[in-house]
DNA sequence: TTATTTGTGAACGTCAACGTTTAGTATTAT
DNA sequence: ATAATACTAAACGTTGACGTTCACAAATAA
């Protein structure tokens, strides 16, 4: 076997390559086009011209419309999960972990690009119902239970007094998400900048821990 | 003046009159297929099938598609308008007066057709941005000022400690609509039963005054 | 160089939807 | 009865988008 040196992601096949930087170029104009436009609205021809590609590459690579929002539902997904990776950080306190913690999540749910995905998705969930549960998974879902478990383990070191931490952890999410973002699906305010996010997580986090502290 | 008697509100025209059902037939069949494919899916064709009703006269009516679209943000606009009317009763107790509160209003929020409809003006928000804007001030916004106002008077009389209200009215708004609007939108759970509503209020009410709680 | 695969551009067929027109019917006031 | 208005069905023109096909250019391994 001389093909041992060989890894494993080396297909080796003779002809043009790939080029992958078009398949990013297809998916980032593809999110641009369905973010704005909305899945029904948003026309392959745009995408393909938009990511400087010939609409017949896009066939190629992604078979029709629902493979193209498939796969970007698939890398956004991947997108979340690796943020909330890095959001559940060591801290000193609790309330300083709480809110570093919010922060970055908070961070992401409000950036401009990931915003319009979930409205998307949400119109089109019930033709797309794995895409958006997954997708689901991979966010919200993620998020309450690494939250459920920062706030048990703080329940147990008698920080808070916490008896349903599954509960707790969707009114503390609750609470971050608040308001800002409906005033955001509505249009009537703006994308709010890092320092706003961060007053509001920890106005968060305040109004939460007095609420489940012991005693 | 021998028309002293007749009403403000009659024309009086000569030829047949115009069917006012029809208009709400095809406000309904329009509010239908809006939310479930999204204002670029839904066809007009369809809407009028649905309706019972000539293609040409859903045009007589509304103009064209947009048109359409905006006396159906009005309508619903005003329908919750009323509803907030009625949620604010008078209460013993200030808990029972915010479960009260929140119950109608969830109620009302977590209705299947008002929740699609959130959903698709939250994507068309670009291209429609007045009636976004209107439907919010209606709608959430309505909501923020009467609570602003409820926990205004209460920290008055002592009831709770809230030295910012209108934020403390987020809050508790936030703590409401909270995960299971998540839930909802993702499509991993079912549109929640009175009961639950209640419950899910009554606990958001709970933690509130936890946290605000004077003393 | 040659075989092989990626990618392009342009054209095509198809379809669904918007919005209009027309001829005719239904319903009302006078 | 007549005039006026609401309404319908069917057809039409137009546009835009999906998805395919084909001939050809580009890039690579052998």
């Amino acid at each position: 076997m001389t093909d041992e040196k060989t890894e494993i992601a080396t297909p080796v096949r003779a002809g043009r390559p790939t080029d992958e930087r078009k398949t990013e170029a297809i998916l980032d104009a593809a999110r641009e086009a369905f973010f704005g436009a909305g899945y029904a609205a948003a026309s392959i021809e745009g995408i393909a011209e938009e990511a400087g590609v010939s609409k017949v590459t896009i066939y190629k690579r992604f078979g029709d419309k629902t493979g193209l929002l498939e796969a970007l539902v698939r890398r956004q997904a991947n997108h979340m999960t690796t943020t909330i990776g890095e959001a559940n950080r060591a801290a000193e306190t609790l309330e300083e972990k709480l809110v570093n913690f919010g922060f970055t999540l908070m961070s992401f749910l409000f950036d401009e690009s990931h915003f319009h995905f979930d409205s998307m998705l949400v119109v089109e969930r019930e033709r797309q119902r794995d895409a958006a549960q997954r997708f689901f998974e991979a966010g919200p879902g993620t998020m309450r239970r690494e939250l459920t478990a920062i706030l048990a383990e703080a329940h147990k070191r008698g920080d808070v007094d916490i008896t349903q931490p599954r509960k707790a952890a969707e009114d503390l999410l609750s609470l971050w998400k608040g308001f800002a973002d409906m005033e955001l699906r509505f249009g009537v305010a703006e994308t709010p900048t890092p320092a706003k996010i961060k007053k509001h997580v920890r106005h968060g986090v305040e109004v939460f821990l007095r609420a489940y502290r012991p005693d």
